[in-house]
This record gives C-alpha cells, structure tokens and sequence, in this order.
DNA sequence: ATTAGCACTCTACTGTCCGGAGTGCTAGGT
DNA sequence: ACCTAGCACTCCGGACAGTAGAGTGCTAAT
C-alpha cells in the first residue's frame, strides 16, 4: 500500500488532469498535460506516471485509446488539500472583488427572510450555472414569540416566531375562539415558552401551561401540541430551489437518462432534506458516490451552513457535476453563506 | 375557402390520428388509422382524407414516406369540440371515481393554504406526469385583516389575511416601535381597510388614514404605503412548481436542446406569470404557438381558476407536450380546480 | 366516389472501411 | 535509475454504401 502515496510529480499530474478536465470535459492525453502544464517532462513520461496513477484509482480510462479522466477519489483528494488550506494555490478561489459586490448588493436590503433565500439561491444559480438551494435547516430552534390570528370559524394562523425565521401556518381548533381569547393564548404561550427550544417540552410541562387560563385551557394545549409538531424536523424546513434547468448546460447530463434523475431528485424534498441536513459545521463537500441518495451520485454537493447571530439555522448549496471548479464553487458557496447570516441578522 | 369545411369523414381521421398520435407518439400511417378505427373504408380513401386534411394545415407530415402529425391548428379544433360539449363522446373524459377520490383524499382537510397548493400541484403532477402549478393569482383582493409582530429594532412583521390567502412579510419601519404601538396601528388599518381592495385606495385616503391616531401616524402611513406596493401585481403571486422533472419523460422532450427552454422557463416567475395568468374564467387551454412565450411554443398549457367562495383567487395547471390527452388533462385540471375552491373555502 | 395495385421516396439500420488519437512498451541515452 | 523518442497497437467515430421496410401518391379499374 506504499503505492498510495502520490509523490510530487503525480500530484502534479493529477492537479493538472484534474483541471484540464474542469475545464474541457473530455479526456485528457499526456500530451495535453504536457504543453499545457509545463512539468518539464516529456508526454512519455507524463505517460508512466497516468498509468500509476490510473492502478491507484485516481483516474479512468474510457477506453484503451482514450485519455484520463479523474475518478471521485482523484477529487476527494483534491478537494482535501484545498480544504486544509493550499486554497492559497489556487489561483481561481479567490472571488472577484466584482463578484463580492454583487452578491453582497443582491442580498443587502432583502428585509424578508423568504425572499432573502430566494435570491440566495438564485444568486448562486447565476454565479454558478448550477442548480441551488436554499433552505431553512430543521434543526431545534429557540421560540421567540407566537401570534394567533382569527380566520374563519375554528381556524386560525399560526405565527412562529423563531430564532432566525418566521413561519406561518393555518391550523384548526378544538372550537372557535374570540379574537380576545386567541390573544390572551398567544401572550401565555409566548411568556412561556420564548427562549424556549420547542422539541425539548416535557408532556407535564404541557400539562401545567394549560392550567395557567381556566377559560382557554383547551386551546392553549391544542396549540402547543401544534408547535410540537410543527416544530419537528417534519415541516418546518423550507427548500428553494433555483436554477435546475442550469443541469442540463453541463456536458454531462446532455443524456437525457443521466439528467432525469437528478431533475427528479430535485423536485422531492425529502431527497433535498437527505442531501443538504444536517447543516455542515463549515462548507460540506460530497462528491459523487460519497452522496447519500442514489439519483446524485453522479454528481457533487457543496453545502455551507448559514447563522443568525452565531445559531445555525440552515444551508445554502449547490448541485453540480462531480467535473467541478471546486476552489471557486466552495469560495462562492462560503461567501455566499455568510453574506446570507449576514443580511438575515439585521432582520429576524 | 370552401374546403376549409370539415366534412363528416375528415373529421373522423383527424380524430383518429390525434388519438392515435397522443397515444403511441409516432406518425400515424394511413394503415393503422383504417384498421385500428373502424370507419369502413379502405386506407387508400384515408390517404386522399388525409391528403387533404395536410393541405389544409391540419396536419404535417415529417417526410414523404412518413405518416402524419396532427398541428397546432388540428389540436385546436380537437379542443374547441371538446370544450362545446363533445366532451361525452370522448371516453376518456371523464374520471374515473377512484381518480376523484384520491384527489379528493389527498387535498381535503389541508388547513393550511400553502400546504394546499403544494399538494395540488404534486397531485396534477402526479396523475398527469407533466410539470404543474398552483399559483395564488396576483389580482386585486379583499382586505379581511393585517397584524404587525414586533421583529428586531425597526423590523416587523406583517402578515396580511385576504379573501383567500394568507401572506407574511418582514417590513421596515422608519423607526422602532412598541409592540403595543404596532397592536394600535394593526387595529387601525384593519378597521380602516377590511372589506377593501388595497389596489383602488386613493393618496388622500392614506392621508387621511394617518390621522386617525396622533403617535402612530407615521407607522400608519408607512405600513399602507408597504401594503399598496405589495399588494400591486409585483408580489403576493407566489408560484408553486411541482413534476418539472415530467417533461423529461416525454418522447418529444428527449432531446435536451428540445427540453431545456421549457426547463429553463419553468424556473422564471414572469415566464409563469405570462402563461398561467390572468386567471381563466373556465379551463382554459393554450396549444403551441397560442402560448405567449417563446420558450414554452412546443408545450400545451391547460389552466383552470380556483375560488374562494365564488371569487377567482388562483390558478392550477399543468404544462405539458402539444401531444396531450387533452380530455383527460382538461377533466383533471377542472376538478382539481373545484376541489382546491373547496378546500381552501373551508379554511380562509 | 372508392379501391387495389404499384412505383417511388425517404428513413433507419447495418456492415465496412479508414484516419486519428492516444496509449503501452521497448530500446537507447544520460 | 530515470527519462525519452519511436513505434506498434487499440479503439473510437465519422463516412460511405447497401438494404429492408414503411408509407405515400398516382393511376386505372370498379
């Protein structure tokens, strides 16, 4: 197992494989890499070392007269030393200070956090050309504070305030309520429970809130008992999706077969939920097979979480082609990321 | 002009074909119009019809020695018998009861609206394979009542309940506020505006708005000015996309190059806003190049509005090839329609 | 007016060929 | 021991021709 050590030159072999690939999508010959990447060796050489690194699993060869093409793991690897740091290397990860601009001008000002995801998204659809995400995580999070509002009969909508998002929901009462009686629920359960993380009541806690109004004893609980369930990981998590038809400009998936699946996968939200949660401390970079849903694993998910004041409260990412620009796509997504903390922590 | 007229047998093979086309996605011959439908003549007196019938526009005929494709125009008449009432000689038409029952499963007791578009397009999708939408309909609409909930410093939100919807927005106030200063202004404004069309307010009424309270009179004026630019055409239609990844299905979408535009446009909001709405009266069906946008010039779009007690608030579609079983299609659209008005007629 | 028959046209598939790309190997050079 | 030039070999993919089959349009007969 010596021979899984990459010595110098392979690595460079590898680096320059890997890019010449991003950059055309079709196999590269030693040559190609030979007077394109001046290693000041000769193709023949270049040659050995793509056949060692070809048995160590690194690369792939379509076919006996084909050139190399780099395996999930030539990325892996790749992706690895990035991530500890020779980002510094390479030349393409520093974002335009021109692109900075725009993204921070896209999401500056976006006062509504649904319409800050939106254009999160769409932002990095653009800068990317491939499909993004945006969504809010369904991890616990702190109540701040519940409004009820009368609609019709027994319904009313719910408002959740939470650490980092807002949500709405229409849910149904044991009995119509007056107006009053639905304000009085409201400032009960919000002195109660802001501050509070949702998924950690006890059941007697639930209990003993009810006895807190004689009158509106019944809706205190059957609201609650909303929030629970409301406030699981089930609903909650919110995904926006932009840019999927971005998929089908990559060469990759100009096979209709290759590109359904994926287009399929990002149409259901549970795969999303699968794909993207839990929110990844820093950026989370899975690559083809390394997916945990079959439909991707031909394709590689960047993924950075984003905060409210410090508190993860859910993910920005990207889908793409494992054939990837990985130093800028991560730049991208991580400044992406904190721009979006940024903007949602002057709102909510 | 004269033989524009369609006589009793030409409309019998241009209905063969269209059914024959729908169902097996390949040019009809003469053949297998005369033997799979029984019109008691021999295929050469088919091939004079359909002869004509090319002539006429009604259809297209890829290749000398292929058979023939029904055209836009062909769809149309198709259609237009339909929707005059021949819809009862179209087996297909209608549903079966098991089909109504599973719509009608899956839609009722959603309390929340959302909640229910979502699960109206994911069903169209479902039981059509084609891409659909639910969409709220961006025009004017009633006013029932306003809330603003106190955010962080000058933010708050403001969620606006209307004849048939429930929408939320974080709004940005001039200055913070006491939540008991956003409780007046709410009571105000939804006083001042229930039973309102927030479009035909005029200047010198939210002037005169902002007199009614001394303290809050600029928040007052603030939050109506949010409130009419809101409520204009801009936002409040929200669109919900659901089976995108259908279109790939089709026979006619394999091609990328062919599928992408339609994609691409499925991604837009103005594209969605110029197809779906205004919303349609009745089911309303765009064949082809009927379509307003370019990109969607090869898909068939079929719409109904929905209501909430008796008022169009919405509209339900599917996009979907030009080759469509539009009897089915149209069926389901409208009964998916009536089902979503009734449900959301319960909740808001 | 309808039909059977037939010649004609065009597609789509098959098999073959050939040039080019790119490798792997080997022999010779430093 | 490592590198490199040269060369034989493999495989792909486009071009080409030939063929079967599908389906028409036309014509002559009923």
């Amino acid at each position: 197992m010596l021979a899984h050590k990459l010595d110098a030159r392979k690595q460079q072999i590898l680096w320059a494989v890997i890019q010449e690939y991003v950059a055309r999508a079709e196999p590269v010959a030693s040559e190609a890499v030979c007077h394109r990447y001046g290693l000041g060796v000769s193709a023949a050489t270049i040659r050995n070392g793509m056949h060692a690194l070809t048995e160590m699993g690194y690369l792939y060869q379509p076919h006996t007269s084909a050139g190399r093409v780099p395996t999930d793991r030539a990325y892996r690897v790749y992706v690895d030393r990035l991530m500890a740091g020779h980002l510094l290397f390479a030349r393409d990860s520093w974002l335009s200070s021109t692109e900075r601009e725009r993204i921070r001008r896209r999401l500056q000002g976006r006062d509504d956090p649904e319409e800050a995801l939106t254009e999160a998204a769409q932002t990095l659809a653009a800068l990317t050309d491939y499909p993004s995400v945006a969504s809010t995580s369904g991890g616990p999070r702190q109540l701040r504070r519940l409004h009820l509002i009368p609609l019709v009969e027994d319904r009313a909508l719910m408002v959740v305030v939470t650490e980092g998002a807002v949500e709405q929901r229409v849910v149904r009462l044991h009995r119509p309520a007056t107006e009053d009686e639905l304000r009085r629920v409201s400032q009960l359960v919000t002195q109660a429970l802001a501050g509070r993380t949702i998924s950690d009541l006890s059941d007697s806690e639930v209990e003993r809130l009810g006895h807190g109004d004689l009158v509106a004893r019944d809706l205190v609980v059957a609201v609650v008992e909303h929030l629970r369930r409301y406030g699981g990981l089930r609903t909650g998590v919110r995904f926006f999706v932009e840019g999927v038809s971005n998929i089908l400009k990559q060469p990759e998936f100009q096979d209709v077969r290759r590109a359904r699946p994926v287009l399929a996968a990002l149409d259901r939200e549970e795969v999303l939920r699968d794909v993207l949660l839990p929110a990844p401390a820093d950026v989370h970079v899975r690559i083809g097979r390394e997916n945990p849903v079959d439909d991707i694993r031909g394709c590689s998910v960047v993924a950075a979480a984003y905060r409210v004041r410090g508190r993860i409260v859910g993910v920005v990412g990207v889908v793409g082609p494992t054939r990837m620009p990985y130093a800028r796509t991560i730049a991208l997504v991580r400044y992406l990321a904190q721009t979006l903390s940024d903007t949602l922590s002057r709102v909510v």
